[in-house]
DNA sequence: TTGTATGCGTTATCAT
DNA sequence: ATGATAACGCATACAA
């Protein structure tokens, strides 16, 4: 490795001391013009780059954001986007990490980056995660934290996230209006937040329209497998079975859709099918699936802001929540034709 | 912020010197067994971190690569995984950052990832990138790096990629076996090897079965728009229009599909359709889509294996060129019924 | 305006 | 077996 030139190399050179040389290298303190001058010279042609390793040692500081997040799929990457975008703006780097929905990689992941690698973390947590000490960890060292997208209560942070509720609701809701009248939830993991609320808002809309909850249409599956073509074979299969199904994530959604178009189902006329994240996929796919659509990029963007606006503070903005909405889009997977109309 | 424990903490608490403490938290050198007890006792309660920030400083490393790739599609997010996975095996952190295509911002990541916070790069290029001097002035530092997936000739360093010009080959094949006759081409920007070696396998394929090549099949366009969507619109729109399409991404190939469908033409009847890098989303579109598979996660994988190789030896291994081979997987877009067979 | 000394947290060299 | 000291690269309080 050719050694990088310091502050050291240009004061030999130059006969001065190296505060002087550090001095004119910054844009303060007095230093005689000419002194600058030459220091900026030389400073240029050996291509000098301050170490930043020593500024972090020195600041305490590193202006690194650790991001850790279950997996890169189409909107958590977008997230990352825009957690990327704000950060670079503030002067920020960012150092990714996937737990791979694992829960001793997240915790590997954490311990990792809090090694004085970071200033502080950007979380979303991993399908098993359950326990969050190495969070409270985090925490108790006073290092900033977000959450995002997938929160918990557990951990006391700021914390942005979508209206998952609402977004259950309002997908549930949509079902119904179009007709449906057995409608079954693919959610995710138990533990998750994210799961549950979503699973809330679906049973919300259900008991709004005076519908059953019936626990037999109700499946928990994993997000890093696809188990949502199995438990729809499994949910088809049913002596009655369900005529539309509200799915979590749209990756659940395309497993459904494999078993429904196995079974020769139409949709949206035999069975609905609503899905959660607006994939670009869900717009192509024939029929195209009515999705949830949340601001992934605004949402990244709004937590790195949260993230800077703690780096910049004192005092500890622990209470913070900021939910955004979804927005429901209508494809053809879930769109009758107003048949009621007509008759 | 909470102050950390330090070596200092312990050595005055215990009182005896920081060199002995040192050595007591290293399995090295002689140190009472009694002393070594009592720190590693004490070290425990203090909940003592060693900090990685002073380790880097002395040992002039890091342990830390960084990756800079051009967005995290599908592939790219895959073989982001591949290099994670030997990463982290290996005890090293994987810091990710996202050009987006832009040649600006692929020159600030690398600008910054090297500023003592990374032992090296692994690197997959922009959209927009013709020059490389930022990944020259790398070099000249003596720093590892890997080329990954879009590499390009002007780089002499250890390069992992895909067989293009076999896969653009093994697509276009298929198509003039199905029968298609005036095959179009929509490949990326002309400054990426990638688009080039994927149009050239096209060409190769074309020159095999005697079929002229027309400069009006072949269509460049960039990776973060969606130009393929017109750019399909406009070939079917030619008076002698293609009645086949290759693209050299899934994204574009959903543009075309797009356009195709709008023009109410029937694949793989009318027109045949293969895609790039046999994204989930290709199974699941109606037609189907056909695509040419590669070895994503093998691919990060070997990426990240070679840069280790390259920490660990201290002869410079720029002599290195790993190809991978591609699969195509036929689907309904491009599998016309053997008519002949019937004839 | 410039230089000296000290410290950030750690390890390594050289004494003792 | 242990301690003192220097070093990694830089910034800064203090002295001159």
């Amino acid at each position: 490795m050719e050694r990088q030139a310091t502050i050291k190399d240009i004061a030999r050179a130059l006969k001065i001391s190296t505060s002087t040389v550090s001095r004119a290298l910054r844009n303060t303190y007095d230093v005689k013009p000419e002194t600058r001058k030459s220091v900026l010279k030389l400073a240029e042609q050996l291509n000098y780059q301050p170490n930043q390793l020593a500024l972090h040692l020195l600041k305490k500081q590193t202006h690194t954001i650790g991001v850790i997040v279950p997996n890169l799929d189409y909107v958590i990457a977008t997230m990352v986007k825009g957690i990327d975008e704000v950060a670079l703006e503030a002067g920020y780097t960012v150092m990714v990490c996937q737990s791979n929905e694992s829960y001793g990689r997240e915790i590997v992941n954490t311990k990792r980056l809090m090694d004085s690698l970071v200033d502080g973390l950007i979380v979303s947590l991993s399908g098993e995660t359950a326990a969050v000490d190495h969070f409270k960890k985090v925490q108790e060292k006073k290092k900033p934290m977000v959450v995002f997208d997938r929160v918990t209560p557990d951990i006391i942070a700021p914390s942005v996230r979508l209206d998952n509720e609402e977004a259950g609701y309002l997908a549930t809701k949509h079902l119904i209006e179009q007709g449906y009248t057995k409608i079954a939830c693919l959610t995710g993991p138990k533990n998750l937040n994210i799961s549950n609320k979503r699973l809330e808002g679906y049973m919300k809309a259900l008991k709004e329209a005076d519908m059953k909850i019936d626990q037999d249409m109700i499946v928990y599956c994993d997000f890093n497998q696809d188990y949502a073509y199995f438990a729809t074979k499994e949910l088809l299969n049913m002596k009655r079975r369900p005529d539309a199904i509200f799915a979590i994530s749209d990756k659940k959604a395309m497993g459904a859709m494999l078993a429904i178009k196995e079974k020769k189902l139409n949709m949206p006329n035999d069975i609905g099918l609503v899905g959660f994240n607006n994939d670009p996929a869900t717009a192509l796919v024939t029929p195209s699936i009515s999705s949830i659509e949340m601001p992934a990029f605004e949402l990244g963007k709004m937590a790195a802001k949260i993230f800077i606006e703690m780096m910049n503070s004192e005092t500890n903005i622990t209470v913070r929540e900021e939910v955004l909405k979804p927005r429901l889009i209508i494809r053809e997977s879930s769109q009758r034709l107003p048949l009621a109309g007509k008759a």
